[in-house]
DNA sequence: GACCAATCTAAGCACTGCTAGGATTGCTGT
DNA sequence: ACAGCAATCCTAGCAGTGCTTAGATTGGTC
């Protein structure tokens, strides 16, 4: 949560905003939100902080470096997401990724916005700005682990196993988010789906544990 | 396939084109296929089809609306493929399910565009198009089906079960189309990677049948 | 208090989706 | 054969976009 809070329209006296950067983040975190990044516009931002378009780009070069600066900080926040929620799983490895794994999906689902910057079209972009990616590699690392910790106890392969619980928690994520999984009646809510999907994965993964 | 083949330049004397709407969908999908949808601009299609941008609204009466249509198109073929995977897979309906799940995700890396189309940040748009909408649930409910099947005999949630099974799907096509699974040695491949992912969801459906 | 770098503005380029209004063409009925 | 008409296409133009250039304003530093 880099930027300050609040909404950040500039005084209409004032020539300096005071804190432009930390206000383009925090706008273009709302617009993603509501219809995408294909509806953010730095000219919009612009109009929304009472400034002139050009002045934005004194603060980030280009539209795709400012989403860069924002999934760089939503990589560290999801890492720190999944990380407390493991750590206060208790001791068992099996217990602390299907804690780990449940988080994931949490912050997917609570932070619209910064998961479409994460995971959305452009993210192979994304790529290319050192920060952002190392920022990832962290994230993916810390869930790689948790999850080769229990499959080698369980004979499987960790990178496989890895990616295949990565792509189950993304694919929730993703369809939840983009509502073409929608919740209509109480028998089957999110909870119940992450019980039965995680469930799965990872008592597939307790039930066939040799202890190595 | 609705697409007749090729390149379908207009030849400099006509001043029609002959084709136009075919031709739109085929260089949409090209383009989609490159650059992701957001590379997709009207004028470059009208200037690689020798036309002028505005004969494409006699066509489709928005960017939109194409889309709309190479979607329903794509559902059809993703619904056709699946069916018929799961149809020479034999009786049993856990080979049926797996040979299913595996000819989707097969269906998806295969046809990068299409699956971008169907998927992507403006499908939930799609859904206000009846035709694209009713393939979409129609190709589902095929799904549905598949995995309902196996869910009763296993004793577990029908809907939560098809939902993490489609979850698990939409995660590995997504994930590798965008490059964020990339194989880079020839122990972890796309093949070893479903074996893992698909032999798990299967596998534990079936482990648990009670045959009812 | 002078200077300098950071910050902001105004004007403009090339691009986009989309809309009018008018031109060209090929199919239809007589 | 040919007139008429609907389908198809084009030119011109609107408002919006990302981004650049050149110049104005300001706050901090010596």
């Amino acid at each position: 949560m880099t930027t300050t809070a609040g909404a950040r329209a500039k005084p209409p006296g004032r020539y300096h905003h005071g804190s432009l950067r930390a206000a383009m983040l925090d706008s273009t975190l709302e617009l993603i939100d509501e219809g995408g990044l294909h509806s953010v516009s730095l000219r919009a931002i612009a109009r929304r902080l009472g400034v002139s378009d050009a002045a934005l780009y004194h603060h980030f070069p280009t539209k795709e470096a400012l989403v860069a600066a924002l999934a760089a900080d939503a990589y560290r926040t999801l890492h720190a997401v999944v990380e407390d929620a493991a750590a206060s799983a208790g001791p068992d490895p099996f217990d602390r990724l299907d804690a780990a794994m449940r988080a994931y999906v949490r912050f997917g689902l609570g932070n619209r916005g910064r998961y479409r910057v994460l995971f959305g079209e452009h993210a192979l972009a994304l790529a290319g700005y050192a920060e952002t990616a190392a920022a990832g590699r962290a994230a993916y690392t810390f869930f790689s682990d948790r999850v080769a910790g229990c499959a080698s106890r369980a004979g499987r392969d960790p990178i496989d196993t890895t990616r295949a619980g990565w792509a189950l928690l993304h694919g929730l994520v993703t369809l939840i988010l983009e509502r073409e999984i929608r919740f209509e009646d109480d028998r089957h809510t999110a909870d119940s789906l992450l019980d039965t999907a995680i469930g799965m994965f990872v008592g597939d993964l307790r039930r066939t544990d040799h202890g190595g």
